[in-house]
DNA sequence: TTGCAAACTAAACACTGTTTATTATATTTA
DNA sequence: TAAATATAATAAACAGTGTTTAGTTTGCAA
């Protein structure tokens, strides 16, 4: 029963065929423009086609943002090298920072978009690689905890609260509520706040 | 020549009826579901209207953003009658987590959708409500160095770092991230990281 | 009352995501 | 091998979007 076997290769194929478009369309022209007809046209198919291979569009989303958080993970990789856990801390920062900065669209579609998680809902299996990357930096606040950092409070919290001060000054940047401020020295603001919130964790204890 | 007045007051009148309904709508069928044709439809005026009164999409949602602003002004007010500035900014933080989470759609209005950015993008008066907010944040952070906190750090970065923990809280909420966790005591877990954030701020001095 | 400008709209344009009915192709059965 | 069936792909349509254009109605001034 080869036959069943090569349907499914090629059901894969066209899979892979599809989102591969779809990321290269994604990056380039960004989410708006990014229209299932844009994709059809771009793999030579009809856009009613790519209906027999995703559902509908959060679905393709969805997938795009798996792809994403493996290239999010790839970036997160040199922090394993880091012995002491609160220089991993600060370099996982850093590297999370960056990577937001450098890849907007991809940022997106991990922490700012609602389709991704719209798909996800009627999932059982869920968030797998968003929480992997979560479980990363809760185990870097563990070893953290275990040098006295973060005291007496539980590390999901702890892990919580590093996120969200991340997650919201990269939002703050990409949303443009930056324009806030008088001047667009943008990306050394975001050094600055960032230095402040490592010492006050520093000083913290 | 009272005639030519009237005629502004017209005008006036009918860009606060299309906002209204634009209001109206948003908080009643959230951001997607607020067509031009469906404003267009609750005012009984024809969709083409309205582009005699606002440029364009972007031009409504600024000025709706505008109104957002006033209310979450008005719901900071009690801050003001508290004397001890660390005490106004616990309270502050737990005003603004309270808004963002009773008003889902205000909150994307004011500081999560791009559109509103673009109607200010081609504009000399910028974002003078954001700024007010922002405004009262520095103030409050201003009397808390003054009172030892955030010390050797400009007021500028320090409300810069703590609206990006505030904003970053809520919007993992709003974006639906924190399915992220296995059960979903999402409150729970806001007010603890939020008290969490607070005792970093105490005990760094 | 005529002339003009402002207010308003019907209809169209160029899109969007998605579904349906139909055709062409491949596989299985008789 | 020939007929029947299942699969893959699509053209066309549906219902919606923001926006523009061309044309009509209305109100005011000369």
């Amino acid at each position: 029963m080869g036959i069943s076997e090569r349907k499914e290769r090629e059901r894969e194929d066209m899979q892979r065929l599809i989102l591969n478009a779809a990321r290269k369309l994604f990056l380039e022209n960004g989410v708006e423009k990014t229209s299932i007809r844009a994709i059809a046209d771009a793999i030579e198919y009809s856009p009613a086609t790519i209906y027999l291979y995703f559902k509908d569009k959060n679905e393709i989303f969805y997938a795009l943002h798996e792809l994403a958080f493996l290239t999010l993970a790839e970036h997160f990789r040199p922090v394993s090298l880091i012995k002491d856990p609160f220089a991993q801390l600060v370099e996982l920062g850093h590297l999370y920072i960056q990577w937001a900065v450098e890849n907007p669209g991809l940022y997106e579609l991990c922490f700012l978009m609602e389709s991704p998680m719209e798909a996800l809902a009627c999932r059982d299996e869920s968030w797998e690689h968003g929480k992997n990357s979560f479980g990363l930096l809760m185990h870097i606040i563990e070893g953290c905890m275990a040098a006295g950092y973060f005291k007496q409070h539980d590390p999901e919290s702890a892990a919580l609260t590093v996120w969200s001060y991340i997650h919201g000054l990269v939002t703050i940047f990409l949303r443009g509520r930056m324009k806030l401020f008088d001047d667009d020295r943008d990306i050394e603001r975001i050094k600055a706040s960032y230095s402040l919130f490592i010492k006050m964790v520093q000083h913290g204890l």
